[in-house]
RNA sequence: GCCCAGGUGGUGGAAUCGGUAGACACGCAGGACUUAAAAUCCUGUGGCUUCACGGCUGUGCGGGUUCAAGUCCCGCCCUGGGUACCA
């Protein structure tokens, strides 16, 4: 018997979009805009897994349901081509990054078409393209010509600051400066001095260096104090780096948060990462001395038992006096040297040192000493706190192991056992505080601290300026050259700076980057920038560029930028939340202020799918020998865990012991295996899905089992698109099972003759197709795709038991399943006789009139237990309603005699007998 | 530690507004068709109890609000994710 021939379908309809170009976009029109996007994937050469569609199904579904509903649904798809993987292999192997990279970009741009995604590939674009990253080049100058103007809240051209500088000087913490000295300094003293407005700009700061890849990396690629990329160490390292000034923009990244649609928990992480404290800052003095520290709780200053400055201290030498000073160094030397890991791992130690130094309070006459502590950081702040043990708990730790005074100054808190932190209670021992709340106490004491000219309020952000340059070959040149020592950046004209071929992927002998070994790396006999740029510079605009991607007067024309503006629903991971997302925001406000792009913030709307992870398989070895025991076995030796190719293994997990010893004959032909029941039976593991652990699925195994459509589904199925799930095909089986059930609908309920009938669908056939148009509508709304599929699946289930296969039910389902599964969908609507291709078809209208209902049956309960159910008239009285189920047998048994106390009736609901 | 999300059958999960807990699917058990297998179809399937009708119980734990709680409130426990001497 013929059966629902999926591979041939699947096959012809992709042949089908590609010949039509179905799925191209227009660029302007006069139909609404929806512009759906995926994260674009690193092209790395392990391919595309079950997991990385799991995202691109969702977002394809939403966009094919947009142009169902007249929509123009802009849906593109590219590659962030630049980065680390291809560069390695490049040293490893000398094949050129871009061969690599074109190599794997073709074996996903396969993966992706075999799934059917409904994607416009004529907006295809690479990060690595000179045509693209000419344009990250122009973003770059654009930053580099820019400075943020506090006054205006917003990035303005360089040009302005210098006008300022003309006329009125400077006068500012850092800098002082008169016009007319402005006027005299030579070039080079004021490039420094715009150096530290621009927003890309050069400075000597103090960076995480990793010496296994050889460069340096932004905050959010360090974890735990290793590389993202390797897990390799990284050190604190200071060095002269190009940098970009998102700092200037962490207020209006905060705030933006609250106008879009993203997911609490991201937006929180974002808010964690902008890190803003509200606070001042405020000077202590003794007769030589100024330390500057940062507070957020200046209603504790009468509290204050000593300062804590960090090893790193600018000041250090000059406070380390008399008999302390030897061991206070030695201290500080030690401390400054740990690696962040370090200090990190040893966060319990409580380590510190007298300086031999005091200052005086600025409220009182008392002589306050000055710790160095290891638990202040250089990098925050001024790198100096007032210690308030009483009510800070690491302050409060110090305190108690160093023996320093403690003292309350908050009331509400038990101080004998641990420090109060909260910022509730009345304010006490505080002399002009006494009696004040916490955020009285606040605005009082920085009102006293401006008034004494001490300090003044302050908010501090934990967002660092990121670094933005890296000592790599494999990225974007950077487009500056150095004139006599003073950077600048490129005419716009000569854009792009073309990444140039060299010998070597390697940094040169003395320790440059790999660009410095480029034959002419110079630009009007200047010497060029030899770092590149960080693989976040593509991915931070790229949204912009599928708008109109071919332009080359721009990064798109005005009108397309106008018309898209910005994404209607981005789909992608949350692990972007503090990189990517943050860099696109600040990219987007940043091009939004100079006027190129119409909306401040690139996505509305944003959807984190969840991880697909991996099952692993494992096989135990006993240890400092060949044999290898079963499971169950395991723990009457001392093992070691071998992960094995998961191919190996049956659903039973019995493994394949001829497979094992072929698969990798050195390490299992000559192994002994104790078995269990005559089976080796492997342990399982849930983690990510990776090449390492050998428990990769490719998408293309589960196509060509089971179909495109199927596995389209299945992954919707799987649960909610937000929830981590690990990748298991038990169900698949079910999945597919529903399109042949489908597809039977038909043809005559079997599987060959294909059979409609024209025949008048009866009430309760409309009520089946009614039902669920009303229900996969709403549920695309919500994302809630899994509850979709099995909407579908009960639908029809309820048409088999009809038997239907009236035309007019059917054709407006294989409408609502194309989204999910298009090939079928296809196939089905033109066997329906349309010459025109699904995509477009118009979506059904859900008619609540098919819905209506005249009666329910109602569930009665007692005391809130369901006992039996009774049919009534949705319009009936409560009176007479109530009056027919005392009457009601059953209830005279659930009744014992009594008097109900009460009868509560839910229209449509339910029915409660209160007793 | 702090922040966020979550905890429901053997499994994945459903219950969108406080109104019949367990939809749909997998798995399992039994049956039909078949020489057989595959495919397909039918029946059953939270637990305890009962020949059966039925009864009791049940959404991490302990309280509470309500005619009615998986859903709301209070207090805990656990899991996953993020983040961390950030003053």
């Amino acid at each position: 018997m013929a059966t629902y021939e999926f591979r041939r379908i699947e096959k012809d309809w992709q042949a089908y979009w590609a010949k039509h170009n179905t799925f191209k976009t227009e660029t302007i029109s006069e139909k609404e805009k929806y512009y759906v996007l995926d994260m674009f994937p690193y092209p790395s050469g392990a391919g595309l897994h079950v997991g990385h569609p799991l995202g691109y199904i969702a977002s394809d579904i939403v966009s094919r349901h947009k142009r169902h509903n007249g929509f123009n649904v802009l849906h593109p798809m590219g590659y962030d081509a630049f980065g680390l993987p291809a560069e390695q292999y490049a040293i490893q192997t000398g094949q050129h990054p871009a061969l690599t990279t074109d190599e794997n970009i073709k074996r996903y741009r396969e993966q992706l078409d075999r799934i059917g995604f409904s994607y416009d590939w004529s907006r295809e674009i690479k990060t690595c393209d000179p045509n693209y990253y000419k344009w990250t080049q122009w973003i770059f100058i654009q930053l580099f010509n820019s400075w943020y103007n506090p006054k205006t809240n917003k990035a303005e051209n360089i040009q302005t600051l210098v006008s300022i500088f003309e006329e009125s000087g400077c006068e500012t913490e850092d800098l002082n400066f008169s016009k007319e000295d402005w006027l005299g300094f030579s070039e080079k003293i004021k490039s420094d001095i715009l150096l530290k407005y621009r927003l890309a700009f050069l400075s000597e700061a103090m960076v995480n260096w990793c010496p296994e890849l050889g460069t340096v990396l932004a905050n959010d690629e360090v974890k735990d104090g290793l590389s993202e990329r390797g897990g390799f160490p990284v050190e604190r390292k200071l060095m002269t780096q190009w940098s970009l000034r998102i700092s200037a923009y962490a207020e209006r990244l905060l705030t933006g948060l609250d106008k879009i649609d993203w997911s609490e928990s991201l937006k929180e992480a974002q808010r964690n990462w902008i890190g803003k404290s509200v606070g001042c800052s405020l000077k202590f003095y003794s007769e030589n001395i100024e330390i500057e520290v940062f507070t957020t709780r200046p209603d504790t200053i009468f509290g204050v038992t000593y300062l804590a400055i960090a090893p790193e201290h600018p000041s250090l030498d000059l406070l380390c006096v008399n008999g302390f000073r030897d061991q206070a160094l030695e201290y500080a030397e030690k401390a400054k040297n740990r690696s962040e890991r370090e200090r990190q791992a040893e966060v319990k130690n409580i380590t510190g040192a007298f300086t031999g130094s005091f200052v005086k309070h600025p409220f009182k006459n008392e002589q306050i000493p000055i710790w160095i502590a290891d638990y202040v950081l250089g990098s925050y702040g001024t790198g100096a706190v007032m210690a308030v043990p009483a009510h800070d708990s690491r302050d409060y730790s110090f305190a108690k192991h160093f023996n320093l005074p403690i003292r309350e100054v908050v009331s509400g808190g038990d101080i004998s056992e641990t420090s109060y932190d909260a910022k509730v209670g009345e304010i006490i021992n505080s002399d002009f505080l006494n009696g004040l709340s916490v955020k009285d106490g606040i605005k009082r004491s920085i009102k006293e601290i401006e008034s004494l000219k001490l300090g003044f309020g302050k908010t501090n952000y934990r967002l660092r300026d990121a670094v933005f340059g890296r000592q790599r070959y494999w990225g974007e040149p950077i487009p500056v050259f150095y004139e006599n020592g003073i950077p600048k950046a490129f005419s716009e004209n000569d854009l792009p700076l073309i990444l140039p071929e060299i010998d070597k992927y390697l940094p040169t002998e003395s320790g440059e980057p790999p660009l410095a070994r480029a034959a002419n790396w110079s630009y009007k006999n200047n010497p060029i920038e030899t770092t590149t740029m960080p693989g976040w510079a593509g991915s931070s605009w790229y949204f912009l560029r599928y708008m109109d991607p071919s332009n080359n007067n721009g990064i798109a024309s005005k009108q397309a930028l106008d018309y898209w503006k910005d994404i209607d629903l981005y789909m992608g991971g949350s692990e972007h939340a503090t990189g990517h997302l943050l860099y696109f925001r600040f990219w987007t406000k940043f091009l939004f202020d100079i006027g190129i792009i119409p909306s401040d913030e690139p996505a509305k709307k944003l959807i984190n799918q969840g991880m697909i992870q991996g099952l692993s398989c494992l096989i135990y070895r006993v240890n400092q020998t060949s044999k290898f025991v079963s499971f169950a076995l395991k723990n009457q030796y001392e093992t070691t865990p071998i992960h094995i190719d998961i191919k190996l293994v049956n659903a039973a997990n019995e493994v394949d012991i001829e497979g094992l010893k072929a698969w990798r004959p050195s390490e299992f032909s000559s192994a002994e295996f104790e078995l269990e029941n005559g089976k080796l039976i492997c342990g399982t593991e849930v983690g990510k899905m990776s090449k390492r652990w050998h428990n990769v699925v490719n998408p293309d195994d589960v196509c060509n089992d089971y179909g495109a459509d199927t596995l389209r589904l299945y992954e919707m199925f799987l649960g909610p698109l937000q929830d981590a799930k690990p990748w298991s095909t038990q169900g698949i089986e079910g999945v597919l099972r529903f399109l042949r059930k489908f597809w039977r609908l038909f043809h005559n309920n079997t599987e060959e003759n294909f059979n409609v009938s024209i025949e008048a669908p009866s009430k309760a056939e409309f009520k089946i197709l009614h039902k669920t148009i009303k229900k996969i509508s709403e549920d695309i709304d919500n994302f809630s795709f899994n509850t979709s599929v099995s909407a579908f699946m009960v639908c029809v289930n309820e048409l088999q038991d009809l038997k239907c296969n009236k035309k007019e039910i059917l054709e407006p389902l294989v409408v609502l399943l194309s989204p999910f599964a298009p090939h079928i969908a296809e196939e089905l609507w033109s066997l329906c006789g349309n010459t025109e291709g699904v995509s477009y078809a118009t979506w059904p209208k859900f008619q609540p009139e098919y819905l209506v209902e005249n009666e329910f049956n109602y569930p009665i309960s007692f005391n809130g237990k369901v006992r039996f159910n009774l049919n009534f008239a949705l319009d009936i009285d409560n009176k007479e309603m109530e009056a027919s189920i005392l009457n009601n047998e059953q209830t005279q048994k659930y009744l014992e005699g009594k008097e109900p106390k009460k009868i509560i009736i839910v229209k449509g609901k339910i029915v409660n007998v209160v007793l």
